[in-house]
DNA sequence: CTGAAAGCGCTTACAG
DNA sequence: CTGAAAGCGCTTACAG
């Protein structure tokens, strides 16, 4: 690589280094002439201020990472989306980092690169969390409840994801309903099963263990599952399944088709999140809808607020609500 | 955010800055004694190596920026999933970095943050490129045939998807035959569209410019397309038709069905890429397989032979091959 | 209005 | 084996 460098464009234009900043910086008063001069001779040379050298001494690098696991899936890209938006309104850059290792992640969040990070990954400790804090470093946490000065999380309620899907499928007078259970030790997994078990048992329904079948967020597992749960045959069929997101969703459709059951005139289904496939399924499926570009949005805002007000962080919960399509429908008696 | 430099650990452990630097590269010799001190202290004061410092000296950054448009749709995930674990064997860490705006993109190019750059990204000018090449930045387009010292392209052959669609529609027997058309001015488009009418052509097929439907790449603008078009009724339906990418074959289908054609009973339809979906959708989706994952481990190959080996950029074209699923049955005679 | 100089946090010959 | 010093590419008081 060739690189231009100040001294270059000082040496070119007959001038010092101090008035090449300070044109390109707007910092100083440069004489009209000067200005227009030194403005030419970056031009011509194709001069980019360095990066590490500008942000070196001025601290602040107006860029801000993103961390996840994995880009795979249709949630992420709404999700980055959001927050580049965001940020590109208030003049900051973003990096999507993917990283697995917390300690990894932990360096590239600590060396300085970033004015600030959005970290969705359960991978970081109780530990790092700490040093984060200690630091001071900018954080919204997109995976759990933590909250200091520096530090802040937005989060979807999957409490009431779960207590809404209860609450619907009762309404529609079901009362022998399955789950399908997302992945294990997940946040979400379990919030959702909490809330959805809470609401059936205001109705006096309970769910038996037998009745949680294991989708682990997968289509394919949930398919399995719930093809397995009718082999068996050592229980009645459920009148309606929540399952833990819409992926599985469309895997215990899967399944239960292929066993000759129809959805919804035989069992009713229901899912969570609402990606954009619902609308297109067969049968357009009834989900609970969490919008994951309001998450990244909120998400750069209290980043933001945090870095450039000094704002305190804090902790949001976003509620879902149902999106009814076609793949529910009340009980027949 | 309070930040501790390298300062503070020499401070602290009583010894230089420069012993504290050579124990944590590995470079100099170093008592064990002093070694293991050094890094105690630096253990316990949770010292991280300012990135910009860092790097000023030593250059090279160890990261390369993936530079792509958006994030939505199915395709980004599989890409960056793939150069990340590309990069991360090498010791390479990929920043994913969002932009539309072509100058703004080179800034973060050229201002040393990156070793290298994927591009992704048809707003990148001629003379940009021309920039890119002085500057002997090393690069990989994603979207366009260009290859120098330090550029090299890799794309998907769509003139080749094109013609295989073509070739396989007319092994069913169908001669009346449309298209839907991609993204306005796209490469993928107009090759897939070249492809597709050069091997129809050898069979003695035209395709008539009232056969050719407007889909943008996108399933509602597909799906309006072919409504619109049985509307008007002034044609004869088409056998097959093949559409230019697969969310454009499922708006298509969606059309259809609508309209009560069945598919492929009465109507054929091949798609182009093969996103996960195809394999879930009723009917499963015929299309041609373009794998991105590889697209994206190979484009990382290429830009680290060029970094590190020094090696000559160069052009490759990735072929598709054809997935036969439920979509398209023979003409029925 | 302009420039010499100090300094940001590091690395790396070089001397001892 | 250890450290003082130069230097990477910038910015920013400060002097003139």
């Amino acid at each position: 690589m060739k690189r231009v460098t100040i001294k270059d464009v000082a040496k070119e234009a007959g001038v010092s280094i101090t008035t090449v900043s300070h044109t390109l910086s707007g910092g100083g008063a440069i004489s009209q002439k000067t200005r227009e001069h030194v403005l030419e001779v970056v031009e011509r040379m194709h001069y980019v201020a360095d990066f590490k050298g500008q942000n070196l001494k001025a601290r602040s690098t107006k860029v801000i990472g993103l961390f996840v696991r994995t880009l795979r899936g249709t949630y992420y890209g709404d999700l980055a989306q959001a927050i580049y938006e965001e940020g590109s309104n208030a003049g900051y850059g973003i990096n999507v980092i993917i990283a697995n290792q917390s300690d990894k992640i932990m360096v590239d969040i600590m060396n300085g690169r970033i004015d600030g990070a959005i970290i969705l990954n359960e991978g970081i400790t109780q530990k790092e969390e700490e040093l984060l804090r200690e630091h001071e470093i900018p954080v919204v946490f997109l995976d759990r409840e933590s909250a200091d000065k520096h530090m802040s999380s937005i989060i979807f309620d999957s409490y009431e994801d779960g207590r809404i899907a209860g609450e619907y499928l009762l309404g529609l007078g079901h009362n022998r309903v399955a789950h399908i259970y997302g992945e294990e030790n997940n946040y979400d997994s379990i919030e959702r099963l909490r809330g959805f078990e809470d609401a059936l048992a205001k109705g006096g329904v309970t769910i038996p263990r037998e009745y949680i079948l294991h989708g682990n967020f997968e289509r394919e597992t949930a398919c399995h599952a719930i093809e397995a749960f009718i082999e068996e045959g050592k229980y009645p069929m459920p009148e309606a399944i929540f399952a833990s997101n819409d992926v599985s969703a469309f895997g215990c459709i899967e399944g239960l088709q292929k066993k000759g059951y129809r959805v919804p005139e035989d069992v009713s289904v229901i899912g969570c999140d609402d990606i954009e496939l619902c609308e297109w399924y067969v049968p357009k499926l009834t989900t609970i809808h969490n919008s994951f570009s309001t998450q990244g949005k909120k998400a750069m805002r209290l980043l933001l607020a945090m870095i450039e007000q000094n704002d305190t962080g804090k902790i949001e919960k976003l509620s879902g609500r149902i999106v009814i399509r076609e793949s529910c429908m009340p009980k027949v008696i």
